[in-house]
DNA sequence: TAAAAAGGTGACAGTTGTGTCACTTTGGTG
DNA sequence: CACCAAAGTGACACAACTGTCACCTTTTTA
């Protein structure tokens, strides 16, 4: 029983998305966002009292779904299926570490539901990397992963790939199968 | 013949590495770094019109000096050593990479000295790259380096690495240490 | 069809950042 | 010692962002 809204949740959040990643945590403003939905700013007030609850929302949505597709890695039989579809989940993805950053900046002395929406998103995080050094582990056993090498920055060097810009414009087919090439055997050849 | 100044170029410019990389660009303001350096907002008025000419002026500074350090690769014989030279000197300047995304986001329609900057900048990441280029092009010469990699991406990896978020304090040496067998011959065992 | 409920608007006051400027302070030089 | 130039200060006017609120609009349902 009531009007029909102007936006959706998800118009919302992909908005917040892009202006985050485009201007930075102190750079993202409710006006710049009312402006993208052609809203007016008092409208979003209705919502959320200020950015800092608006941004955890919606990295808690983020996160959440990228977790749901991290699941899915239950479904790949051995190592070396499971680290395809990792590379292939992160690439898709590509914005998730940047976005991870962001969110240590957000201050969480703002009010109580900041507060809460930083310790779930931590939660999500830390469930996150867990799965994460499940896969690590199994990769060890199957003596595909060199042992020797932290879990730490086996997880940190994947991620970090991605994030890699194209600047001269590779395919992406190219460039894709290059990175998997050297994470997996290096750069260098075996002379 | 003139009164003494409350802070060098060199404070000055090492208070603003900071602030920009605590707080991001537009994050950055004149009061913050006013504060830093103890100094009223007005005095820095005396050296730059505004934030940009400031940023741009501090990065043309910071680019420099890592180009005066990356020429010295020219005194290290055979790529094997050459690698290692750029390893460490990226691992001492780690910064370098996060300022040139900063850099991005300066728009140069503020003024012409900020145009001049941000074209000067250009100009010195050009430089680099055609530098690194040279080093790239030695390393597939000698075979140590994969002939079917494209240089961007060879370049791109290596930079990369250097901002892995080390969260769970693994050891600087093992860090670095693993970082470059990673590089060199992958995370795969050779089964 | 009138009331209730939720969505939306524009204006207001408060805060923070910007750019400028008249003025003061400091130190070297004739 | 007087003066000059560079360095620094604090106040002013303006602009942008924030949070709130009275009021309007749309839709449901009793």
């Amino acid at each position: 029983m009531a009007r029909e809204r102007k936006f959706s949740m998800d118009e919302l959040f992909s908005s917040a998305k892009a202006l985050l990643l485009k201007h930075g945590y102190e750079g993202f403003t409710f006006s710049l966002l009312a402006d993208q939905l052609n809203v007016s700013r008092g409208a979003l007030y209705k919502y959320y009292e200020n950015k800092e609850e608006l941004i955890t929302d919606y990295m808690i949505a983020e996160l959440n779904q990228f977790l749901a597709d991290l699941q899915k890695i239950e479904h790949c039989q051995g190592f070396e299926a499971q680290f395809d579809f990792l590379m292939n989940l992160i690439f898709d993805m590509p914005e998730v570490q940047q976005l991870i950053k962001i969110a240590v900046q957000i201050p969480v002395n703002v009010n109580n539901k900041v507060r809460e929406n930083k310790e779930h998103l931590d939660k999500l995080h830390l469930d996150m990397y867990k799965h994460l050094q499940s896969f690590i582990k199994l990769g060890k056993k199957e003596k595909n992963l060199k042992a020797h090498i932290a879990d730490g920055l086996i997880l940190g060097f994947i991620f970090q790939t991605i994030a890699i810009p194209n600047h001269f414009g590779i395919p992406h087919a190219e460039w894709v199968a290059s990175i998997k090439e050297i994470i997996s055997h290096g750069m260098f050849t075996n002379n």
